[in-house]
DNA sequence: TTGACATGTAACCTAATGGTTGCATATTAG
DNA sequence: CTAATATGCAACCATTAGGTTACATGTCAA
């Protein structure tokens, strides 16, 4: 896995606006993902092919239009190597609390 | 919570490093953390800085010395969020099965 | 086929980044 | 006090990054 190209596409904030737009739906077309943005399509596009670098999202071309997925698995190896490397435990006693806390099962 | 702050100061691989042998022994002065680097220490002096102002690291000064000590928290934080957001229901599954499978709770 | 639409490519500009060198300041050892 | 040590600060430099404009290509509809 390539941590850095992964680390150095996460640190835009327009990209990680744009991993959110595909988290929130996925599959998104590029006119689609520009719209609303302040940017021009190319800004957009040029941030999208970093994002794919990074593995973070993947394409599909279907006729003229450009399909964007996004790809959890990086942001979860690197959240795996980082937490784990870092405060494992005390994480886990966190999510273990905010569990007994809410009295019930996460979502 | 600055989290852009804190996705760039990680965005470095040569500061990721220094967190790396903060965390591998922390309370390290400057001096300390340049040797072995192919840097000058004033570079060194700035990822430090950049990593400080990222609340990922913090000082303090003792007598002509200046200890560096990690501070994990932003990182949980950005973790929380991010993986909160794309795949915690995935994540938490696998940490509920890594501790069946390890047979006993953690520290 | 032609025009409109969606995306690709390339040159270019500015500002931020990562690094350097040189010098200043503060603290401790003799 | 003086010299060595540890760090701070500032100017400067090269490269990268984020963005633009301009034009090219590919695909669909009529």
């Amino acid at each position: 896995m390539h941590e850095d190209a992964v680390f150095r596409a996460l640190a835009d904030a327009s990209r990680r606006r744009l991993l959110d737009r595909l988290h929130a739906k996925t599959g998104q077309t590029l006119g689609e993902l520009c719209q609303g943005l302040e940017m021009t399509r190319q800004a957009v596009a040029k941030h999208l092919s970093i994002l794919e670098t990074a593995n973070l999202v993947s394409c599909r071309r279907q006729g003229r239009e450009k399909l964007h997925f996004i790809n959890p698995v990086p942001i979860n190896e690197i959240a795996e190597r980082w937490i784990g490397k870092f405060e494992r435990p005390r994480l886990n006693a966190l999510l273990d609390l905010k569990r007994t806390l809410e009295g019930n099962d996460h979502d």
